[in-house]
DNA sequence: GCCAACGTTGGC
DNA sequence: GCCAACGTTGGC
């Protein structure tokens, strides 16, 4: 089981958004970028990941799971890309702030913290546990 | 809205 | 294969 964190801004495909589609899941399509997209050829069904909004609310909001392995993204004709599909576990009872994570000393080496434009992310074991604990689960 | 960080592209 | 230019992302 590895776990993953997967970010997106609000207003293009937000929280809300990806709980609407409930146990059918959807395509986390539109990432063009090799690492991210080398994130989610390595993730397997039922690995978990956080949903963070970026932009705006700069926070982990729900927890996601993988519903399908990487496959071709169907948003472009460049065979480059792939993608997973991702749906919506439960929501988080107190969002994690960016802001929570960096003061948090035991986060410091999160990648969330150190390279914020990575749009696809590892998440250790350790910093999975401390974030569900911050987050009230 | 600005700017820093980073990734990608293309000329040489 | 290097590096400058450019585009994009995301925090502030």
């Amino acid at each position: 089981m590895a776990y993953w964190l997967f970010k997106s801004e609000p207003s293009t495909w937000g929280w809300q958004d990806q709980l609407a589609k409930g146990d059918a899941g959807e395509e986390w399509d539109g990432v063009r970028n090799y690492q991210a997209r080398n994130n989610m050829r390595l993730m397997k069904i039922g690995d978990k990941g956080f949903f963070y909004h970026s932009q705006t609310e700069k926070a982990v909001v729900g927890i996601v799971e993988v519903s399908a392995l990487a496959h071709p993204d169907s948003t472009t004709d460049d065979e480059r890309w792939d993608c997973v599909d991702i749906r919506a576990v439960k929501s988080m009872p107190k969002p994690v702030t960016l802001e929570m994570c960096k003061a948090d000393l035991r986060l410091k080496d999160m990648v969330l913290v150190n390279n914020t434009r990575l749009s696809v992310q590892p998440v250790s074991e350790s910093e999975w546990r401390i974030i569900c604990t911050l987050g009230g689960l």
